[in-house]
DNA sequence: TTGGTTTGATTGACTCGTCAATCAAAAAAG
DNA sequence: CTTTTTTGATTGACGAGTCAATCAAACCAA
């Protein structure tokens, strides 16, 4: 039954599919057949919107990392003082859409797809600095310029941990528990920049 | 040039490729004739010695997992604070034979594979249970009963993080730059334990 | 009709795993 | 010491199956 005006749905129903095949398989591994299979329609549709397979990867990678910076724009317009901004940025790492296993096995396929496909990889570095310039703007009037990119550093490394763990590790912690973790591990932070300033 | 009694040696060698070639592609996507090829021999020796797939990747996932308990167990072993046990296990996770690219790469690559694979899940689970007690219990002097906890898993994801990191993003952190921050992390820890009585 | 949509069938390439055959060294027999 | 046998090492070729990608044809709305 084929409908017309059905592109825009097709390639999201394909996207979805291919988000949640990679999750998870946790690998490239999958079949067109697979991906086109869950998004009902048959591989050849698939291959008639994206072109080949590289596509569809490409564009399900690039739709995750939309939906992360959408998520962290958002809550970042919502903050006024810097501490608000790095809690931002650190709920957006943790919020529902982002902290599920798939979506994070998702994630980590795609991290290690980087370190053999340049656009992969390209892609990765366009996100992840604009992350970090983000985090340390938030963190500097903080931590002051001396340590901020230590801090920040840090902070987004215990980010990526938590969230791997979360995804890979059983008894890894939940949403909350990260969260608490990172806000934890920033207080430390500030109470050595300037002791008896914290709360 | 058959020679009697190279079991062992093309074991090793098919393993050593094994890793090379995962660590390479990023993926368990690799094909037995170029893990085989590699280490210089017949796609077909490969099954005679192994089996299957399978078993060559389960081989390889165990030496990376031994590998890492024998620098942590070494390093231990010589440390006697318990300061020193903590940067022992830091130590450790960024020594030179664990810390190159394509170590790490192989190591997410197995992380992943545990999400879907019982025998290599339960592999993990037995390391990774060991390396979390001995971080206890080496903190637990340092940081008391009621923190240990929070500290060892913000520690080990702090690990995890730069781990992650130095292997995936371009401009990540080297071994010093990894360590130095997980000392610092862990010095903010123990100040906030005893305020005053660092160094 | 025209043009986007959809699929079944097909192709060529590649992979896992098997098997029979070959080869060299060690062990046993003469 | 020589010859034969056994054993493990090694490979090329093969079969079954899967996958990416193509194509022609069918289908439907405007």
């Amino acid at each position: 039954m084929p409908r017309i005006g059905a592109e825009p749905a097709r390639r999201r129903s394909l996207i979805d599919a291919a988000l949640a095949t990679i999750g998870e398989h946790g690998s490239l591994d999958v079949s067109v057949k697979e991906i086109a299979g869950r998004a009902g329609m048959s591989p050849a549709l698939a291959f008639h919107y994206f072109g080949d397979k590289d596509a569809i990867i490409i564009h399900t990678m690039r739709h995750l990392l939309r939906e992360f910076s959408a998520e962290a724009t958002d809550r970042l317009k919502r903050a006024s003082t810097p501490r608000e901004r790095v809690d931002a940025i650190i709920d957006a790492s943790f919020a529902a859409s982002q902290f599920d296993r798939k979506t994070i096995a998702a994630w980590l396929v795609f991290y290690l797809h980087a370190c053999s496909s340049r656009p992969a990889a390209r892609l990765f570095h366009v996100y992840s600095r604009r992350l970090r310039s983000n985090l340390v703007d938030a963190l500097r009037p903080l931590v002051g310029d001396r340590e901020v990119v230590a801090a920040a550093d840090t902070l987004g490394a215990l980010i990526d941990g938590l969230y791997v763990r979360h995804a890979l590790r059983s008894g890894g912690p939940d949403a909350a528990e990260a969260r608490r973790a990172c806000q934890a591990c920033l207080e430390r932070h500030l109470s050595a920049y300037s002791p008896g300033a914290s709360q």
